[in-house]
RNA sequence: GGCCCCGUGGCAGAGUGGUUAUGCAGAGGACUGCAAAUCCUUGUACAUCGGUUCGAUUCCGGUCGGGGCCUCCA
């Protein structure tokens, strides 16, 4: 036996490939930004989550007890924006759309996450942090606003590899009048009467960005903790302030060992933007397609490439899972064990930087033994490696049959399709072919297709 | 201007200093009443120019092309 090959991820702080060592290996804790709930989630909001989701499920299975968190930013001026352009309290469109991202994270097979923080459950976890850095003469009260003072911070900069000068001569914002140097920035902001606000030494105000994933991974994950994902985008400036505030507020020398960034989502070729109008939201993909298609066309690159999300890469997704799934409703007789082993080869992909294409490539391989083995063990030990490989991908855990014949709510109900079937049936026994074929022409005219096989027909619906 | 990333066969997309990625699509064949599904066969790719090397798609440098970030966008 082989020992157990060991977990090596990208850290962007290093930007070198690292042997994962957790700080506690009896208890793993990792971090990902989350959404802010005001709108509808778009595919490239759905890619972290997927990928994180199988970093954790990896995870789960290297160590004995994970604590994933992903917030939740319920406070945030977009929101205000929002709410007050749909003449709606601030609460019900919060609730709304963190209701409605679940939902479709749920339909990607996301698990999860074990806490999903709120900002605004942890105003006074972010008062103290403040407090602490003003303490430590890293932040400053100024014109009802709190900054965090950059220049005290001699390493400031270290996630991003951003000289201070440089980002300075490159800022395209204006300098706000109350910051005593051109790089700091916001911990806590004041609020009219008609934006939500809490009172604070500072009068009432609401927080700045960065401070509440401080204040949620400090609550959840302590201290420090071993890895804190998230987009490309947010490397600088959120992850890089995030790190200031944590690390001076705890005189820490790390906030989180492991950053790990997923490359950025486009569509159809092009970055998603407002202007183009090529926002694609989950929501509405999932009109069209299955949450598991969605799920393994963002699983289709590696997670730090980028991803062009384009709806022949859905139908080629869709393609993949049909031909997986037809190797798994052809094996249906085949017994597995439960939990089933994913395999050497494709635990070994996802333990380099998880590999996830590679680990793709090792499921169909594993189809290819399972439809061409005729032993029973062979048959057995394949469709173990495709679902035991799945189960760590976060696919095939559907029923085949529902796979093929689920969805199509307006079309042929099953009952009816049986009778039109066993009519085929009959009609073949008595070689009247072109009834046969007519009654197949008839289903396939309704979305039906079928397959005449060992142990007779089956049907599915066409996608 | 600063920092960072990418350029692989029709398409998607891994990987490697010298040997088949994988999938989709295409072509031929087997099976089938005909199909479908499945199986078999098939496609000599690595932007460009130099360098290192016995040998580079893989390492180094230049060029061209594309992309991201640079104060609140995953």
């Amino acid at each position: 036996m082989d020992p157990q090959p060991e977990l090596k991820i990208t850290n962007t702080l290093t930007r070198a490939k690292e042997a994962f060592r957790p700080i506690d290996p009896s208890h793993v804790r990792m971090y990902v930004c989350g959404p802010t709930v005001y709108d509808f989630a778009h595919v490239g909001n759905a890619r972290p989550v997927v990928v994180f989701d199988v970093l954790v499920r990896l995870l789960r299975r290297l160590y004995p007890r994970v604590t994933y968190v992903r917030n939740i930013t319920d406070v945030e001026d977009k929101i205000n924006a929002r709410a007050k352009e749909n003449g709606e309290p601030i609460e019900a469109l919060t609730a709304r759309t963190a209701a409605q991202y679940q939902a479709d994270m749920d339909a990607l097979g996301a698990e999860r996450p074990d806490v999903q923080p709120r900002a605004t459950h942890h105003i006074a976890q972010m008062i103290t942090l403040i407090e602490r850095l003003i303490a430590k003469g890293h932040a400053y009260a100024a014109d009802g606003h709190v900054l965090f003072a950059v220049p005290s911070m001699p390493d400031y900069g270290g996630l991003s590899r951003r000289d201070r000068d440089d980002m300075i001569a490159g800022a395209r914002v204006e300098v706000a009048p109350y910051k005593q140097d051109p790089a700091d920035f916001v911990l806590w902001k004041p609020s009219s009467d008609d934006i939500p606000g809490w009172d604070s030494p500072w009068g009432r105000g609401r927080p700045g960005w960065h401070i509440e994933c401080s204040a949620m991974s400090w609550e959840h994950l302590g201290e420090t903790f071993d890895i804190h994902g998230g987009g490309l985008d947010l490397i600088f400036p959120h992850h890089e302030n995030e790190i200031a505030q944590s690390r001076c507020a705890f005189g820490t020398h790390t906030m989180a060992n492991y950053w790990m960034h997923n490359g950025f989502v486009t569509v159809e070729g092009e970055k998603m933007s407002k202007s183009l109008g090529n926002f694609y939201t989950v929501h509405d993909v999932l009109k069209e397609w299955p949450g598991e298609a969605i799920r393994l066309l963002l699983l289709s690159s590696h997670y730090r490439a980028p991803l062009d999300f384009t709806s022949a890469g859905l139908k080629e997704a869709k393609a993949q899972l049909d031909r997986l799934y037809q190797a798994l409703r052809n094996a249906a007789d085949v017994a597995v064990e439960p939990e089933a082993p994913a395999g050497d080869e494709l635990m070994a992909a996802l333990l380099d930087d998880l590999n996830v294409p590679l680990a793709v490539a090792r499921l169909h391989e594993a189809v290819g033994r399972l439809n061409k083995a005729t032993d029973p063990a062979e048959r057995s030990a394949a469709k173990s490696a495709l679902l035991g490989g799945g189960a760590l991908l976060g696919l095939l855990q559907a029923d085949p049959e529902a796979w093929f014949q689920g969805g199509g709510d307006d079309d042929l109900d099953p009952a009816e399709i049986e009778r039109l079937i066993q009519a085929r049936v009959d009609a073949r026994k008595g070689r009247d072919f072109a009834e046969a074929d007519r009654i197949r022409d008839a289903l396939k005219a309704n979305g039906v297709e079928l397959e005449d096989g060992p142990q007779g027909t089956t049907w599915k619906r066409a996608g």
